[in-house]
RNA sequence: GCCGAUGUGGCUCAAUUGGCAGAGCAGCUGACUUGUAAUCAGCAGGUUAUCGGUUCAAGUCCGAUCAUCGGCUCCA
């Protein structure tokens, strides 16, 4: 047979091999890194017997597949760990992820003096470097097995694979885990390992199972490499909204307000002022958009109409819920749609008023459940850039297309056009009872969104069961320093709501017809937004967004006159500037400015004084010299205006 | 909502087996009048998240509640 490898050359063999063998056959240093192989582009464990013409791939922790192997083989080493020393422990499954890999087990709760003390019975075990072993069994005998061995998650898990479904164990010095692999040879190679953390999760995901306990951890090759990956764990806690934000004094919150209603300060309320005014302007002036103002509450009906009363109860702050008669029931909303449609409703309108784009700068209210709330980012009052657009079928694709561009135009302008992946979110085939509308209907509309994406050169991944109930979402994704993913902004495309609602359009031909609706952000939610600012730019924001744009710094308070006159011009100039008038020294100032994350420090004494100058000192090239006031205010004028990001080159990562 | 951890001035932390709540930074006042990463001195700031219990005595032990964090589930 041949092997044809990865660098394009071909091995002969005259009888069948492993994968492990061919790889000690090429190098015996191939065969001590080898976790994993792809044969034919698929990947295979390593003691897979090769008997026929393929292509192979000996893959190493560098690569992903490869990596996975060798974390999934040491979350083996961790059930037996956990096994040897909680006998009674219930393995369920263990299966490697980005960071590492995790196990769940029905045991007790663990804290740390006892993920330590797993962790050095893991350093036994891959001390005694036990092989591990591949067999495989019938689904009676496997079922036999696990139960013999007390282990009834794997016996449910073996009950509901498919009936031709391999199913294969490997047994490593006589623990033995029902596993599809791929493993490592032995537990031998596994290095340097930590375990995380453990929680809580529920078995098979469903919160109506049993919470097992769960127990992360990752693994790396060399302790250099997990030194770092710790390291950056620790690093990361830096940028974390969460605590910056609170930090640089942009947001806080009181216990006594309470869970998911954060509060912002001055800074913080600046900031968001800056974003809200330039939506507005933007989606007013040049996009085409009609500002509404609707109420924040309504009455139990309109719910009633929307759905929201039968599905959605749950996630609404009902009022009067439980007052006596003639008190009406009302609840806040947790969404903008029907206002804006009965907006739209309060004219009759003609074919030729479509598109007919409505936004509203809008606060919504969600009771979220108590354990969802983070930071800025899962709140219970939030508000957002809420559009409707009401349209003729024919507008749809040119409108969607105006939708992702606005978007794109907003991302690019904040910088983290780069950090987004974009989602087309559909219906769930299998579960079509969540949603209105045929098959047809799902299906004409999602490839509406993918024919959008794609004729705007836009990449994107496909998700099921992502979407509304009344239609499918183009949904720009985000994710924050932890590598937890959230919805930014969201187009989303509605056939079914308009006739809910009696809405309709005059056409040409002077009879009524049903319009389609876009629900859209065109930034989505000021509060996240600002999260992920703070993530993105670790706080040293643009300058246009800076809540304190320039601090003067007179180097005695002899110039504090002059400090003043200059804080008078920027003031003057719209330019967001401050100065510091306290007698402390010039350096403590610049510390200062430089740890509140200030953009431009305007140091000024005598000759500046003299002359009317301002000596710069900036974020992005450190000492700028001296220069005329005029002239500096013209250039961060032209800055802020042109919403520029300046490279930070000098001074990066102030702390 | 579920599992777990945590909660001491604005921030970072200390307080021995239960025995007088303390420091640095930030803040305020005064002195200094300063040229690019920390001038000196003084002052003020706490019902130890809240409520209850045990005890001669509770930051410390017990219970409940609230909040924060790490996960799970959820996020139309």
């Amino acid at each position: 047979m041949k092997i044809t490898l990865k660098d394009g050359s071909v091995k002969e063999y005259s009888q069948p091999m492993s994968i492990i063998d061919i790889a000690a056959d090429l190098s015996e240093g191939l065969a001590r890194m080898a976790c994993a192989g792809e044969v034919d582009g698929k990947v295979k464990d390593l003691r897979t017997v090769i008997d026929s013409d393929c292509s192979l791939n000996i893959l190493t922790f560098n690569d992903d597949a490869g990596k996975a192997a060798y974390r999934h083989t040491t979350s083996h080493v961790l059930a037996e760990a956990v096994k040897r020393l909680y006998p009674d422990a219930k393995c369920a499954i263990g299966p490697s992820i980005d960071t590492g890999f995790y196990y769940d087990f029905d045991m007790e709760p663990l804290d740390r003096a006892a993920l330590d003390a797993i962790e050095a019975e893991m350093k036994k075990i891959i001390k005694e470097g036990n092989e591990l072993k591949r067999f495989t069994l019938s689904r009676a005998e496997a079922i036999e097995l696990m139960e013999k061995r007390g282990e009834p998650y794997k016996v449910e898990l073996i009950n509901d694979l498919p009936e031709d479904a391999e199913l294969s164990f490997y047994d490593q010095g006589g623990f033995v885990d029902l596993c599809a692999g791929p493993h490592l040879m032995s537990t031998k190679p596994i290095k340097a390992f930590k375990l995380i953390s453990s929680s809580g999760a529920y078995w098979r995901g469903s919160e109506k199972n049993k919470m097992l306990t769960r127990i992360y951890g990752t693994a790396f090759t060399k302790n250099a490499d997990l030194d770092a990956y710790l390291a950056h764990l620790e690093d990361i806690k830096k940028r974390d909204h969460n605590k910056l934000g609170r930090e640089m004094k942009l947001f806080l919150t009181a216990d006594v307000i309470g869970q998911g209603l954060p509060l912002f300060t001055p800074k913080g309320t600046k900031m968001i002022m800056t974003l809200q005014r330039w939506m507005e302007d933007l989606e007013d002036n040049e996009w085409g958009y009609v500002r509404t103002r609707t109420p924040l509450m309504a009455k139990s009906d309109l719910y009633k109409i929307s759905g929201h009363w039968d599905h959605y109860m749950d996630g609404m702050f009902i009022l009067n819920k439980d007052a006596g008669e003639g008190k009406e029931v009302m609840a806040l909303r947790p969404m903008t749609c029907p206002f804006q449609y009965y907006v739209y409703m309060n004219e009759q309108r003609s074919y030729r008023d479509l598109p007919y784009r409505m936004s509203e700068t809008s606060t919504l209210f969600r009771n979220e459940d108590s354990g969802e709330m983070h930071g800025l980012t899962r709140v219970r009052q939030f508000t957002i850039t809420e559009g409707h657009i009401v349209l003729r079928p024919d507008q749809a694709e040119e409108e969607l297309t105006r939708c992702v561009e606005l978007a794109n135009y907003v991302m690019k302008t904040l910088g983290i056009d780069g950090d987004v992946t974009y989602r087309l979110s559909k219906w769930d085939p299998e579960n079509k009872e969540k949603y209105e509308g045929d098959e047809e209907y799902w299906n004409s509309t999602q490839q509406y969104l993918r024919d959008v994406m794609n004729k705007n050169g836009i990449k994107f991944t496909e998700a099921d069961g992502e979407a509304a109930f009344y239609g499918p979402k183009i949904d720009i994704q985000a994710k924050n320093v932890y590598g937890k993913e959230d919805t930014m902004v969201t187009i989303q495309l509605d056939c079914e709501s308009a006739q809910k609602f009696g809405m309709y359009y005059i056409d040409a031909d002077g009879n009524k017809a049903q319009p389609w609706i876009i629900h859209r952000t065109s930034m989505g939610c000021y509060e996240r937004t600002l999260a992920w600012l703070i993530e993105h730019y670790a706080g040293q924001f643009p300058t246009w967004l800076c809540p304190e744009q320039v601090r003067v710094l007179p180097i005695s308070e002899k110039y504090n006159d002059y400090a003043d006159s200059v804080r008078a011009e920027l003031k003057k100039a719209g330019i967001l500037a401050t100065s510091d008038s306290r007698s402390e020294k010039i350096g403590y100032k610049i510390r200062e400015a430089r740890l509140e994350r200030i953009p431009y420090m305007l140091v000024v004494g005598a000759k500046e004084a003299e002359e009317g100058l301002v000596s710069v000192r900036s974020r992005f090239l450190g000492d700028e010299g001296a220069k005329p006031l005029a002239d500096f205010i013209a250039a961060i004028r032209e800055e802020i205006d042109g919403k520029v990001i300046r490279k930070i080159e000098v001074e990066e990562n102030a702390q």
